[in-house]
DNA sequence: GGCTCCGGATAACTTATGTTGTGGCATCGG
DNA sequence: CCGATGCCACAACATAAGTTATCCGGAGCC
């Protein structure tokens, strides 16, 4: 986090304010659930280490991850229970640490800081843009384009805050997961995965993923990083 | 327009605003581009009748629809070319009559107006949990289901804004469209048309979509209409 | 009238992906 | 040590969806 350069306008002094509201650390393990406390007005989360996602739960069971939170990543947690059904939920994918922080008090930093408030109107934007890049990636590519365009996303993503140096990097997903996230069945993940391997693009060992041939994988992606940085 | 309600906070005074910042009228025909003038600031437009669509252009040069505009929608158009590279763009489907506002005005009224950024905070967590909801249905739904859900989702928003009555509305999609929202082809498309057509559950004639059974349709899109209504 | 063009229906065939099941290999707790 | 459990690899098979092609009807145009 302390080499965290999100956007070119996320300076020193943002890095101080959002280090002083940020107080109360919270970890969650695998699997747990977010628990939004106080529905009404919400709560601010900012990922320190690990990862969480977002989830939709579908009427006939099936699960889609919709958004997943890694270091440096800020996202809101409100009320998303609507009409008594459970619309989404945050979950850990593996430990997580966590900060947070009020929204109010958020928005009243940002109101004096200009360079904040930009921060936090770039983030929503790149937000935005990983949707619905996501909306694509799951209408228009193959599984095996699917895995190592999430991969390409998610190095160049930690790239933005400091980490993935070497290009490799913690990757705490299952193959459920990844599943969950890029809409297919765990055998299939399986076998792009495979795929993936053979031709020496990357290795996941031991929760670390380990790319190879970033140039190539990219390519068989048709990765772009233009939609990680808008404006 | 006049019978417009989006959410619990859009009140008359609200109304009064939007359409005295909103005077400049513009009308687009099928297929053509928005143009995005003054890159840096923006510019809000506001659908009067109508359809439009954003859509991100891929490598291999297919197309995905990420996001539909609908009588009574608000959005903004900024800088979507990044690097060079055109990220989308929005385009009309039809003839698509819209009003245009600048950020900044409608931005300085919202401070003024306590339900108005409440409503504009209202429309932009529904444009992000329709997102949400298309990833979800790219990721895990049949392309039949799909495409009902993409039916029972028009015919609610359109409800919001006092249209669609009867179960009944003007449908300007062509099956190439569907399928560029849906991710699907053409072909598959006419398929699950025919199939959702023989089960008796809507007709589309002459751009005019009529659905004959609401609740089976629903029930065969896995349709819920919660994550329309935040909050 | 007779063009062309576009959108739609449909068929035959190919392929990507899902489904089901089995087995291996860790890890964990008794 | 054992037996659970969870994650992964792989195989055989079933099916949803893509591909390519043809035909048809309506809209516009000369």
């Amino acid at each position: 986090m302390a080499k965290a350069r999100l956007c070119e306008d996320f300076n020193e002094e943002c890095r101080d304010i959002v280090e002083q509201l940020f107080v109360n650390f919270i970890s969650y393990s695998k699997k747990q659930t977010f628990f939004h406390e106080g529905d009404d007005i919400g709560i601010m989360f900012l990922v320190c280490s690990g990862w969480a996602a977002r989830a939709i739960h579908l009427a006939d069971g099936r699960r889609q991850i919709t958004e997943i939170f890694l270091p440096g990543d800020l996202f809101p947690v409100h009320a998303s229970i609507s009409q008594g059904v459970i619309e989404d939920e945050i979950v850990a994918l593996g430990e997580c640490r966590v900060t947070t922080c009020s929204p109010g008090a958020l928005n009243e930093a940002s109101r004096q800081t200009n360079a904040l408030t930009r921060t936090l109107w770039w983030l929503s934007q790149r937000d935005a843009a990983i949707l619905r890049m996501w909306i694509a990636m799951n209408g228009q590519y193959r599984v095996y384009e699917r895995v190592a365009h999430l991969v390409c996303e998610v190095l160049e993503r930690l790239k933005h805050v400091g980490l993935g140096e070497g290009n490799r990097f913690d990757f705490p997903l299952t193959q459920q997961e990844i599943g969950d996230i890029i809409g297919a069945t765990p055998v299939h993940v399986s076998r792009s995965l495979k795929q993936i391997r053979d031709a020496g693009l990357l290795d996941i060992q031991g929760g670390v993923l380990q790319v190879h041939d970033l140039e190539r994988l990219q390519k068989a992606a048709h990765f772009n990083p233009g939609y990680l940085n808008p404006r």
